[in-house]
DNA sequence: CTCTCCCTT
């Protein structure tokens, strides 16, 4: 076997190494080695014995090219095999691979994208090689797997080849690999694809087939170096092609619609007198409904809805035998998932849903699309499976020509966040760089990297700034265990943390499936009262918690599965979709506590919702879909994150009573943006939670005196949405070097602290008093300014912005003498002091001492110095002349005195300034005022 | 101011 063989190899590399050291132990060593590859011969001799003879039907249009098949199959690595369906290239293939000597050293692996037709083709595989299925054909699919000890063929799911990679990263369990329905390139089929053009490369011995209906064959051989392509033929009965468009300009002024061009179509048909089974594909769900009653009421015939939603049930009638003509209106479902047999017509309005995602609002969008050239064939090749057809396009010829040949690939339309999780798991390298096919667009990949980060799962590389690097943290392994979206497996990590995983895993799993909830048009007020018993008003995803609670309520006291679905049926639950519900629910805890098997069985529990826990749960849930939060602005209208202008889902239980804040699981684009399972939330969790992607401003910092500390108005941002308005905040943490600053000029240099500090006193007298020096001698510059004085508190102060941690430095210290300034620290320049002793602090009146206030302003009151004089010193202060105390003020007044003399009497006198000089400096003015004494000096 | 195609780990 090829497992075998890899391992043989390795460990001869490694006994050649220890032979050196031990060569005693080679020889035990190789007897082990020989042992296991006698094993493994035996088991290949076994799987050709086993192979069962089986011929190919000779009605089938593959089996003409058998041989070349075959050969080619032999002769190259990969092949591309192409063929309409009922060519049966889907069931012979495998067997051709047989008849080539393929699946004998492993297995042949054969991948489907849904997980019923993996099913059905085992079976019939099998029965074809006479065997029952789980013998020599067995499959694989989510939560089922039937084998044998020795499968030959394996049919599975594409997605569970895929997780097989994680196991078996070189999938040496098989030899041949066949990917069916290739053209449909989901996201699966294209991962796939990718993974093996590097696998192929290192195992030479892997065989891949790819088949594909008709048309997309080239891109396929040029991805794998020019494969060889083989086409077989498929058609068997004629379907003719009639073109029937809408007039554009009846369309435009609404006088038709396609629903009505598709019923007149039906009308037509019945007058032709044609009452074969029809098929009639539209887009949406409600035109099926318009559609199917004005059918009915118009047409004979038995006319059946068909759409994923609706009831298993009604799905069944489009199956079952008929009396009379059975007109279907289908979606996309009747394309590729379901095969009705037997229809003869198809009327087909070109249109469908198809999903995309806008990377930059992080969007899905269902936009009702023109369907592709290929899309259009395939819903033609549903009628003239077993005779002629007819399809009638409700569009033209030019505008079919004109339609892109095939439909966009998946993964070009799609969020990507979960392939790249996936990646990052397998080491898989950069996703830009991965052998896609198609390649992601490069916006699309970073908004899959965002996402992810926003999660928590990456962080940016600082180390290699330049490209899409990225370190993974320690949750990526964790998340990419679980097989859900990767904000899913986000919310089960916080769970851990939350002490709530029973419940998440409930809500996960309800994530995870289409709802539940059944809504029959013919019974929807029964079904709407049978949801709102379970309905929450605060959050739609405890509405599922109240589902689950009924649901394993009455799993205690229902043993039958019959009494089950009836309970399904009475409450109008899916019971494909519970059931699913439940598995998931089961798998997601399985992961969790380590594949534990006993675990498995175990009932679910009743959950009781109260607060505690229903906080829990919702802070889960923002975990996962913090970009998903929304602000009320009025009524259902919120504003969402990444600035996504969103209306509450009119299904929401939240709808007419959201709160101011929610988060929703969903944010899509239909007939306008809605927000889709809704809660609820506390805006306080949202900075804790978001903490890493919050944005903080900052402005009006300052001083605050009461509170002893620097401060700032704060207001914090949230993906766009502000979270947080204003409030008040140290501004310590914040900015400490700016907060310092703040408190050393705005608190000590101003001595605006509030309290007592005695360094801050005696720095301040000692301050002032070097200001007084200015105002006598006016001129500035003598005292240092505030910004020098500021520097030097900057000097001797750590960074501290707080009365607090000043008062604890000084206590460390044992004195606050590093912080009493020197006389000379608040001088600039010495003034003279010969100069300064002309302006005396006090003068004396009698024998009173009057204190001199000097104040330097020119133009202000107070201007010069100002000398309060007791009301009983007035007339003595006149007479006295307490201008001669104040020599270098006298020199100037006089001056302005003599300048304002009349001018005749001016011109007879010396210089002013001359005599102004001598006057004040003799002592002439002693008992006289001042006019008097000067007028008597001039006199003289 | 009221509703979404189809798959899958």
């Amino acid at each position: 076997m090829i497992a075998d063989c890899d391992y043989l190899l390795q460990a001869l590399k490694a006994a050649d190494i220890r032979s050196l050291q031990r060569p005693d132990l080679v020889h035990h060593h190789l007897l082990k080695l020989q042992k296991r590859f006698d094993v493994s011969r035996r088991r290949v001799q076994n799987r050709k014995r086993s192979v069962p003879a089986f011929g190919l039907p000779p009605e089938l249009p593959i089996t003409a090219k058998r041989q070349l098949i075959i050969d080619t199959i032999r002769k190259d690595q990969v092949v591309v095999i192409t063929g309409e369906t009922g060519s049966g290239k889907t069931t012979q293939i495998p067997k051709m691979c047989l008849a080539a000597g393929l699946g004998l050293r492993g297995i042949i692996g054969l991948t489907q994208p849904r997980r019923i037709a993996a099913v059905s083709i085992a079976s019939r595989i099998a029965s074809e090689l006479g065997q029952l299925c789980g013998e020599s054909v067995a499959y694989k699919i989510r939560f089922e797997e039937k084998t044998s000890a020795e499968p030959l063929i394996k049919v599975m799911t594409d997605g569970m080849l895929l997780a097989e990679t994680v196991q078996d990263r070189d999938l040496l369990a098989y030899d041949t690999i066949i990917v069916d329905e290739a053209h449909e390139r989901s996201l699966n089929i294209d991962f796939i694809l990718g993974y093996l053009r590097t696998l192929l490369l290192k195992r030479n011995d892997l065989k891949l087939i790819i088949t594909s209906a008709t048309i997309d064959t080239a891109k396929f051989s040029q991805a794998f170096d020019n494969a060889p392509v083989i086409e077989v033929s498929g058609r068997m009965y004629p379907v003719e092609v009639r073109y029937r468009p809408i007039d554009p300009v009846r369309e435009e002024k609404g006088e038709t619609t396609y629903v009505d061009e598709a019923v007149a179509c039906v009308e037509q048909l019945q007058q032709e007198r044609r009452f074969e089974d029809i098929l009639i594909f539209l887009p949406t769900e409600q035109d099926i409904r318009e559609t199917c009653e004005r059918l009915a009421k118009r047409c004979s015939g038995l006319v059946l809805p068909l759409f994923a939603r609706l009831s298993a049930g009604n799905q069944r009638l489009v199956f079952s035998p008929a009396s009379q003509q059975k007109i279907i209106v289908a979606t996309n479902i009747a394309e590729t998932s379901l095969t009705i047999p037997g229809i003869k017509y198809v009327i087909d309005a070109g249109l469908a849903r198809i999903l995309e995602y806008n990377p930059r609002s992080q969007t899905t969008g269902l936009p009702i699309k023109s369907v592709s050239r290929s899309s259009a064939e395939q819903r033609k090749g549903r009628c003239g499976r077993v005779q002629d057809g007819i399809c009638i396009r409700l569009y033209s010829r030019e505008e079919f020509a004109d339609r892109p040949l095939y439909t966009t690939p998946e993964i070009l339309r799609s969020n990507l966040a979960g392939v790249i999780l996936r990646m990052l798991a397998l080491n898989l390298g950069l996703v830009s760089s991965f052998p896609f096919i198609d390649r992601p667009h490069p916006k699309n990949i970073r908004d899959g990297i965002e996402i992810l980060r926003d999660l928590g799962a990456l962080t940016r590389d600082e180390s290699d700034a330049e490209t899409e690097h990225y370190k993974l943290t320690e949750i990526v392994r964790t998340m990419s265990q679980f097989p859900l979206d990767p904000r899913v497996s986000r919310m089960i990590i916080e769970a851990k943390q939350e002490g709530c995983l029973n419940e998440i895993a409930v809500i996960a799993a309800a994530l995870s499936i289409q709802d539940p909830r059944e809504r029959p048009y013919d019974k929807i007020d029964q079904a709407a009262a049978a949801h709102a018993q379970f309905q929450h008003p605060e959050s739609d995803f405890l509405t599922y918690l109240q589902i689950w609670n009924r649901y394993s309520d009455s799993l205690e006291k229902m043993q039958s599965q019959g009494k089950w679905r009836k309970f399904c049926r009475d409450h109008f639950l899916s019971y494909r979709r519970m059931t699913e519900w439940r598995d998931i629910y089961h798998q997601i805890l399985e992961i969790i506590s380590g594949k534990n098997s006993a675990q498995k069985h175990r009932k679910p529990a009743k959950i009781e919702i109260d607060q505690t826990i229903s906080d829990k749960i919702h802070r889960c849930i923002l975990s996962g879909y913090l970009s998903n939060i929304a602000q009320k602005k009025e009524k259902n209208f919120y504003t969402a994150a990444k600035s996504r202008e969103v209306m509450l889902y009119p299904g929401s239980g939240l709808f007419n009573r959201g709160g101011p804040w929610i988060v929703a699981s969903e944010i899509s684009l239909t007939s306008r943006v809605f927000a889709r399972n809704a809660a609820n939330i506390k805006s306080e969790w949202l900075e804790e939670l978001g903490r890493d992607h919050c944005r903080y401003t900052h402005w009006a910092a300052h001083w605050e005196k009461n509170r002893g500390q620097v401060v700032a108005l704060e207001k914090v941002i949230l993906f766009g949405l502000t979270i947080v308005e204003q409030r008040t905040v140290a501004y310590e943490q914040i900015n400490p070097e700016e907060a310092k600053k703040i408190f050393v000029r705005e608190a000590l240099v101003m001595g605006e602290v509030g309290r007592k500090l005695p360094f801050l006193e005696h720095n301040l007298s000692l301050w002032e008093k070097t200001k007084t020096m200015e105002d006598k001698l006016r001129k500035r510059g003598i005292a240092v300014d505030e910004e020098a004085i500021a520097q030097l508190y900057e000097q001797r102060l750590p960074l501290i912005s707080d009365i607090r941690s000043l008062q604890k430095l000084i206590k460390d210290k044992g004195s606050d003498d590093f912080l009493r300034f020197r006389e000379e620290d608040f001088i600039a320049h010495d003034p003279d002091p010969r100069e300064l002793q002309q302006f005396p602090d006090q003068i004396k009146i009698g024998n009173a001492a009057l204190a001199c206030h000097y104040r330097f302003e020119p133009g202000l009151a107070g201007d010069g110095v100002t000398v309060s004089v007791p009301l009983g010193l007035v007339s003595k202060a006149a007479s006295e002349n307490i201008e001669r105390h104040l020599p270098s003020l006298l020199q100037e007044k006089v001056f302005y005195m003599l300048k304002s003399l009349p001018k005749n009497a001016r011109q007879k006198l010396p210089p002013l300034v001359q005599i102004a000089k001598i006057f004040s400096e003799r002592a002439t003015i002693a008992d006289n005022s001042l006019p008097l004494a000067l007028s008597k000096f001039l006199f003289h």
